[in-house]
RNA sequence: CGGAGUGUGGCGCAGCCUGGUAGCGCACUUGCUUCGGGAGCAAGGGGCCGGAGGUUCGAAUCCUCUCACUCCGACCA
């Protein structure tokens, strides 16, 4: 993309209302426009680095055999009122009525109608298990939206919902979709950790929180390094081995981590010091398990094996894909701006060209922009080099190559790695050859 | 919802107390000079001051109502 042509305004001050770093880069950098509270409008920037993320989770949550599929946004208050949560949900609940006084609300989240998708079209235990996920808009009305995207009413959730026709497929269901989210969090390029959630009216140990690590994070967290350094996509971790399943399931709980409001001292006690570890983090999934609740509610039965009905065993499984941006942010920054992870920068690498209509520059810099298609931002702009430099260390890719009159002259572009600092002199076909490595 | 604030060109702000020609910095346009870490000079363009009502000869400024947004608290992917 081509800057001089890109909606991509970057700015040099910092809105008055944004309070936290994530917030303020993101307006800096042009990737969100606050539309009204709690709403935002993606740019083109911003959108890009959504649109990663959820290529990510999805590719993760297809090679955990869940399937993609799409629900809408508004969803029919007739559902909700036979699961009860019509009433239950509260003002939390974006609720408006159609043009004939029918009564609609604005998902908050699918459990009722996954199930009844399910109940309309699955009638046999042959048709379990199924896990189905989508990526859609969410909106929770709620009381003091903050934070900019971390905390919006309006949000792009991914939300998964597993079938099984038992316990035991539930609990494989669930254990696998926790292994799903550590991959995914891998890839995402942040330090993530399970941790014990409460599950209310449910009972039972089967409820994780997702925190990932970032210095300005909401929580304290108290977490054994053991978590560290772990690789999730080994073979170890094969997901279609249950005996593999198990050990992961095991080594996730069975190694200490809590937030501040569950630590447990005499627990912590016992883990070794050395192994002790103690950081900020940011709430950014959550899975639980909850048997037949809305199978039930919800009239979702298959027959068994043995004729008899059965209401499958369901789990939920969310991601916050937008808050995500924000937590990345969060988690990787400096005082110059953002650095983004290489699998989800917006552009993988910008391509500063210092004398814009010296041909020489400008001959280097356009062979540059062709060799990378789609995935660099040509900075073509009139700007000086000083406004280029700031505003590619502020929109956070990972390479800029910075081409100049002296080194097209001398055949070399200066390299420039955003997360170490680093700068190179060399060819511009070896500084090619490292970005699209 | 309770408490505290803020609304003035795209962004950041001053002006309001004590009514009298709407200002500053950045950004933008044009020209010249510059050009390797947010340039200099000169000349320009853009806002009826969130909205409505009121007081007044006269309202950004005073009064009333209203809308929006932000921050603190309870709630949350």
């Amino acid at each position: 993309m081509r800057l001089s042509r890109s909606l991509l305004p970057t700015l040099k001050e910092t809105p008055a209302e944004a309070q936290i770093v994530s917030h303020r880069l993101m307006l800096r950098a042009g990737l969100v426009r606050q539309t009204a509270a709690g709403i935002y409008a993606w740019l083109p920037a911003g959108w890009r680095v959504l649109r990663n993320i959820s290529e990510i989770v999805r590719q993760e949550q297809d090679a955990a055999g869940a399937q993609e599929l799409l629900m809408p946004t508004l969803q029919s208050a007739d559902l909700w009122r036979t699961s009860g949560r019509y009433d239950a949900y509260g003002p939390e609940m974006l609720r408006l009525k159609d043009r004939h006084e029918r009564d609609l609300l604005y998902g908050p989240t699918n459990e009722e109608m996954i199930t009844d998708l399910l109940r309309q079209s699955v009638s046999s235990y042959r048709q379990l298990p199924q896990i189905l996920y989508h990526i859609q808009w969410k909106f929770r009305d709620e009381i003091r939206p903050r934070f900019g995207v971390m905390r919006g009413r309006e949000f792009l959730m991914k939300d998964g919902y597993s079938f099984d026709l038992d316990y035991a497929g539930a609990v494989l269901s669930y254990r696998r979709m926790m292994l799903s989210y550590m991959r995914t969090f891998q890839r995402l390029g942040v330090k993530a950790i399970p941790m014990v959630a409460d599950t209310g009216p449910i009972g039972g140990d089967l409820s994780h929180e997702f925190i990932i690590l970032a210095p300005t994070g909401e929580s304290q967290v108290f977490y054994d390094a053991d978590f560290e350094g772990i690789d999730y996509s080994s073979d170890e971790f094969d997901m279609a081995d249950e005996a593999n399943l198990v050990r992961f399931y095991e080594r996730m709980t069975t190694q200490y981590a809590a937030t501040d409001d569950k630590h447990d001292e005499t627990a912590w006690a016992a883990v070794p010091p050395e192994r002790r570890r103690e950081g900020r983090g940011i709430e950014i999934g959550h899975i639980f398990y909850f048997g037949t609740k809305y199978s039930d509610a919800l009239g979702l039965q298959v027959s068994g094996p043995d004729g008899n009905r059965v209401s499958p065993e369901m789990g939920s499984y969310g991601i916050g894909v937008s808050r995500m941006v924000g937590a990345l942010i969060e988690a990787h920054h400096d005082d110059a701006g953002i650095i983004w992870p290489d699998s989800v920068a917006p552009f993988r690498a910008a391509i500063l060209n210092l004398k814009q209509g010296d041909p020489a520059t400008d001959a280097v810099c356009e062979r540059l922009y062709a060799a990378i298609p789609g995935d660099a931002l040509y900075d073509d702009r009139p700007e000086r080099a000083g406004a280029k430099f700031a505003d590619a260390d502020l929109m956070g890719h990972p390479w800029q190559v910075i081409v100049g009159p002296r080194g097209a002259a001398a055949g070399t572009v200066e390299l420039k790695c955003r997360a170490t600092g680093e700068r190179q002199e060399l060819s511009a076909e070896s500084a090619l050859a490292q970005i699209t490595q």
